[in-house]
DNA sequence: GGCGTTCACGTAACAGCGCTAACTCAACGC
DNA sequence: GCGTTGAGTTAGCGCTGTTACGTGAACGCC
């Protein structure tokens, strides 16, 4: 209502400057009022450079001490979104050895739920113009140093088991197929909510169905 | 260089003020210069309303005399991209009377070659957030009302033929499943494109054999 | 104990953004 | 001639990300 246009940061508590090697902890203090702020609106649109400070208790050019710029700041924060999703939901999955083709169906079932809870952190990962800081995106980075390339090993166990068509494609190339299948109900479900489509579930269900046995009817037994 | 911050519109000719009823030629050249910035740059960050005034050669307040808001103008800037796409590559496969399994994989290849010939007007239609206006990603707009409801029929004559599993799913659900596998892969390739993965046309090749074949391998013959 | 350095900020400001209120000016119907 | 209306202007608000520059405290060092 009456707050001054420029005023002094509005955090509760006055907030003692930090001392020489405390630099780091306002960093973390940086990080966590970004992630709360994204978290609760759901837009990027809150997480300002100067909400965040705000939140923080500093002024907003006291972010770029700590961060070069909004997007490698964002990016900090919705990275560290899918690190726990590897953490606590890939993970847990591999690590229980189940058979490959139902491991492949429960991280699919999990990265779309982990999509669908977390809108705007997958929205800022993998649906935003890659061009305002290219070098985040590069190769090496969450995805690929991530859950991906132990996704690449299961998928060739499963061909190793003889459980995958040969013709299907290397273990590679089937990885960013089932990705960019489950990426494409994600990405359509954030993108377009009001779309009058089948529920996500429904679609979720049915696509991991075609890829894995086809839509179309086979060819009679012992055709080429 | 050497621009005066506070300029009279900087275009060509000095642009005799519009007649009474002359104002849908305004608003048409006003969509045309967005269209222009949009496509040149390729980005939406070019595609302010001041660039896009000056570019027409009237003062920016003039641009809400034509549109509400500035999203409104760029959704139309891209739903006639998408209706040319319906008009001039879903036609022409949709008449040509193909084989219902064959024009599946033909619309597929066409909407991702659109997809990325036209990446950020792709970008805007469906990876955005669509908070921003609401109404106009309603049902029955573009998707809805163009190519897609076509789509589906093509899809029951596939049904209806035999040439598709019943199990599979209904015209509706496999529309949405071929449409978002697809778009996984467009979208991915404009939201990430260093990723180091296999090649678009890779993707798609494997995509399109997933869905119509399946990837693992079919239980012998004459099990339920 | 003084001193230069460096970290961790703050103050002030810039350029640009979407958008609005209020005005002007010409064309039209009556 | 006159009120109305369509088309467009000027001026400006509040916001954004970001930068240049100053400040004050803590540190190593002589």
């Amino acid at each position: 209502m009456s707050t001054a246009p420029t005023s002094p940061p509005s955090a509760d508590r006055p907030r003692r400057r930090a001392r020489r090697g405390e630099g780091e902890r306002t960093r973390e203090e940086i990080l966590a009022a970004a992630e709360a702020l994204l978290a609760r609106s759901g837009s990027e649109d809150a997480v300002s450079i100067r909400a965040v400070a705000d939140a923080v208790g500093v002024t907003p050019p006291s972010i770029y001490r700590h961060f070069p710029d909004k997007a490698h700041l964002i990016f900090e924060v919705c990275a560290r979104r899918f690190e726990e999703m590897d953490r606590h939901v890939v993970s847990p999955i591999l690590a229980a050895d189940l058979d490959p083709v139902d491991a492949i169906v429960e991280l699919g079932r999990a990265y779309v739920r982990f999509g669908l809870a977390h809108p705007e952190h997958y929205r800022l990962m993998f649906m935003v113009n890659a061009d305002h800081s290219p070098e985040l995106y590069a190769e090496g980075d969450v995805v690929d140093g991530g859950s991906l390339g132990r996704i690449v090993v299961l998928l060739q166990h499963a061909i190793d088991a003889g459980r995958i068509r040969p013709e299907a494609g290397d273990a590679v190339v089937l990885t960013y197929v089932l990705w960019a299948a489950l990426h494409g109900i994600v990405s359509l479900a954030i993108g377009r909510p009001n779309l009058p489509g089948p529920s996500v579930d429904e679609q979720v269900d049915a696509m991991i169905d075609a890829v894995l046995h086809g839509i179309v009817v086979p060819p009679p037994a012992g055709s080429p």
